[in-house]
DNA sequence: TGTTAACAGTTGGTTTTGTAACTAACAACG
DNA sequence: CGTTGTTAGTTACAAAACCAACTGTTAACA
């Protein structure tokens, strides 16, 4: 019952995920922790900025499925390092607009650059169609996995 | 150079994979956290354990490669609640042989079971062909991400 | 042998995350 | 208005992850 059970956790889909996100994260980590000391959820929310411009912590949230309070933090740290500034709502008061500095655009061009050459690198290793299939098949996966 | 950057994050794979593997773990976290009051780091064990009988730490390690700090404290946490047990090599002293009990193994069943029907949940959004094409590419991509 | 290096596994202290409760502001409706 | 409910965002405390230094043991080799 012991030896050789006929599972596979190298199938197991849930657990073959983690593990390509976990690898192939890796390289990128390294830059944004080593260049900038930043966390995963610090990057998310600074690209966010980058790309989308102002916008309030809110927002942030629903495009990126991540908890308010971890961006909360992340907000915090980043405008610590004056990476990007907050600006309150003359109408509703309890909303928070953000945006990023000069310093934080900078930050993110950066990052942005050396995202883009990961993911080629990345994407060099299969073919086009199956790259296409790939991404389609996770963006499902990402969008519920009922 | 704020608005409408043409980066796209849902794009980026190193984010995909972690968006889909996050959604696709859920479920099945729910599952051996309400029931047994696991963590991911004490599932995995458990598997190593069942799917390929008694072996030491190091060996989950090199399989998993999940550090041995993380393993060490998951193997603690599974003794205490009389999942595993230990023995220590006559030969080489420092090596410890890890080995279900009966209650590992049914745990360990039970936890199968759920992943099985699973997995074949996710599985069936998609066709034979994408599947084999996903999973072949995240073996690639875990196995080192060049 | 004796000394040094390598290895298996553990522990301690810090950082990060998770969860829930909180503050401050707005909205709905009597 | 005033009560009740909801929302944006923060904070406090506990749980978990991370990293480095540690113990005990075996290996290498002068």
């Amino acid at each position: 019952m012991s030896i050789a059970d006929d599972f596979d956790l190298q199938n197991f889909l849930p657990y073959l995920l983690n593990q390509a996100a976990e690898v192939s994260s890796l390289r990128f980590q390294q830059v944004y922790k080593d260049r900038y000391g930043m966390l995963r959820t610090e990057w998310r929310v600074l690209f966010h900025l980058g790309i989308y411009g102002k916008m309030t912590a809110r927002e942030i949230g629903k495009r990126s499925k991540m908890h308010k309070t971890k961006i909360s933090r992340a907000v915090a740290k980043l405008a610590e390092r004056r990476f990007l500034t907050r600006h309150r709502d003359g109408a509703d008061r309890r909303l928070e607009y953000l945006e990023l500095t000069e310093a934080g655009q900078r930050a993110y061009r950066d990052l942005r650059q050396v995202a883009m050459e990961y993911d080629s690198a990345l994407a060099a290793r299969f073919s086009d169609a199956d790259m296409a299939t790939l991404k389609r098949m996770l963006r499902t996966l990402a969008s519920d996995a009922a």
